[in-house]
DNA sequence: CGCTTATTTGAGTGAACACACAAGTAAGTG
DNA sequence: CACTTACTTGTGTGTTCACTCAAATAAGCG
């Protein structure tokens, strides 16, 4: 720790052209502050958003639900990826879980919907590529 | 594949009531279309940027930049997140190949800036949250 | 009820990951 | 030009994944 201090110094003394420990104390506290923001919490929740959109099949679930624009019958969607059934349910199982999809049971069939949140991060990536 | 396909003729029949040969072809030619809209090169460069941000460490180091709005030198970095230097390295090397951060040398710093594309996943996130 | 079908759940397994440690590179310094 | 420093790169390894197959559940039907 004090290590990355010491670099964090030498660092500063770099752009600075000098550092008093003023300096020193002031960028450590701003970083301090920066971390704070990261509350354990939202990473976690996020990360496991991230991981659950990255990956090929869950991707390519919710992007047929996505642009389908409704509600879509799993019996529908399995022809269209290419893993088993039980792929197929156990990837939707994590996405639901992520918060990305919701499930309806309708009889004897079973359907997914994109939520707002997996609405929302298929239309970032299209537009920021 | 004839097996799905004798599925989807059984969902339609309990959606329309019936199912004419005509309504199981137009149905299929749906989702084939659905299925089009799905590009091979998009699909594997979204996973790719959804998986690099879809882990703890990696996920931190572009939130501490897209936070902060500015470059920041490794230095400045390592001591926030707790792992290796080479972890570290090892982190941002994923990042940059993902399009999410660009690096710059500046002697014998390095620095590094999160990309638009960052800056708007991560918005969308808190966005939707 | 017993049978079929739609989907889920529970292993098991090969593959991909994430990180630490050690060695390498490149810039700056005396 | 040796020496330090700021990373980076290569490799080994325990862990997590993603998928398949088999068995379980659950709904609809005769």
């Amino acid at each position: 720790m004090s290590e990355s201090v010491d670099r964090l110094r030498r660092y500063l003394e770099d752009e600075l052209g000098e550092c008093r420990n003023d300096d020193l104390q002031n960028r450590l506290q701003e970083l301090e502050d920066l971390e704070a923001l990261l509350s354990e919490e939202t990473v976690s929740e996020d990360v496991g958003t991230l991981a659950a959109l990255g990956n090929d099949t869950r991707y390519r679930l919710v992007r047929l639900l996505v642009e389908s624009g409704e509600e879509l019958c799993v019996c529908e969607i399995t022809p269209l990826v290419d893993v088993s059934d039980s792929a197929v349910s156990h990837a939707f199982a994590r996405l639901a879980e992520a918060g990305l999809v919701t499930k309806r049971k309708e009889g004897r069939w079973r359907k997914y919907r994109a939520t707002r949140r997996a609405n929302a991060l298929l239309t970032v990536l299209d537009g920021s590529r």
